[in-house]
DNA sequence: CCCCAGGGTGGAA
DNA sequence: TTCCACCATGGG
């Protein structure tokens, strides 16, 4: 299936941090699963092309493409300190992903690296594929994470973080409707109640909010956002994430989580500082 | 040996 | 409120 779309840059939006499933072949292409189905996306000029069984329509939506950025891209022009990013990032898209992979799988990131959460996250869907006898390899569900054991997920490499992702995928597996209850509701009710999950912080909370519930005004701040930030509205000082937050949201509203993720992957390609 | 990674928790100040 | 040791693991 192919999709004509003149404003979508597929490796920025896939290399950008935000999902941990998808692997990107020696051709450019990226591989993984959507809905639990194997699926592979590549890109040639202004067409997207996408093996396995979807709807355009479904894709759209995944890669928020119906999404107008104009606002986005004004002010990143706008701000000179800011604009260098989109050279080469325009076109880099927020995923609509499935708020309890994203739940999951930021759980997984807290004082971790890229590279070994996607690990993380390519073993948990190894080992309870198997398990579950399917042939795609797909991320665990809530009650089959929650049917586990910690000693089980410490073998998987989560360390400390087993009883986090243990104790949070209880809680979903009998409260399934806990997340609807988040969708529906605003930003700042929808943060406070992401924040009683354990092991999950302001930071951890806003990427969920971000990346699984589609709350555009949620601005993550980690390390690289923290010195990004510190470094072009702040000169340097030593602020806090709290005022960092507070000054972007204050800043950039309802599409600062849109400015975040130019920022984190401009940061982290060295465009920025 | 050190520091760092899309940080959070619990307890002290 | 803010501060800080501690938490697993792997890479540099």
């Amino acid at each position: 299936m192919i999709i004509s779309c003149d404003d979508f840059n597929l490796e920025a939006t896939m290399d950008s941090g935000q999902v941990f499933g998808f692997s990107k072949t020696d051709a450019g292409s990226y591989e993984g699963v959507l809905d639990g189905r194997a699926v592979r996306f590549s890109k040639k000029g202004d067409t997207l092309s996408v093996g396995g069984a979807f709807t355009s329509n479904r894709i759209r939506d995944y890669f928020d493409l119906d999404h107008d950025l104009t606002t986005v891209y004004e002010t990143l022009s706008a701000e000179e300190k800011l604009a260098p990013v989109l050279g080469s990032l325009k076109g880099l898209r927020l995923i609509r992903q499935n708020s309890w992979e994203a739940l999951a799988g930021f759980i997984l990131s807290s004082n971790n690296n890229v590279k070994r959460i996607q690990r993380i996250w390519r073993d948990l869907s190894v080992y309870f594929s198997g398990r579950r006898g399917s042939a795609v390899i797909s991320f665990p569900s809530a009650g089959e994470i929650a049917s586990s054991h910690e000693r089980i997920l410490r073998g998987l490499g989560l360390g400390y973080r087993a009883p986090f992702l243990l104790r949070t995928a209880h809680f979903v597996s009998r409260n399934p409707e806990s997340l609807e209850v988040i969708r529906a509701t605003d930003y700042e009710d929808a943060l406070r109640r992401v924040l009683a999950f354990p092991g999950i912080g302001p930071k951890v909370a806003d990427c969920v909010l971000l990346y699984g519930f589609q709350k555009y005004e949620a601005f993550p701040v980690d390390v690289w956002i923290l010195r990004v930030m510190r470094s072009l509205y702040f000169r340097g000082r030593r602020v806090s994430e709290r005022t960092v937050h507070a000054y972007a949201r204050r800043r950039w509203g309802g599409h600062a989580g849109y400015v975040q993720q130019y920022l984190f992957h401009g940061a982290r390609t060295k465009i920025l500082v």
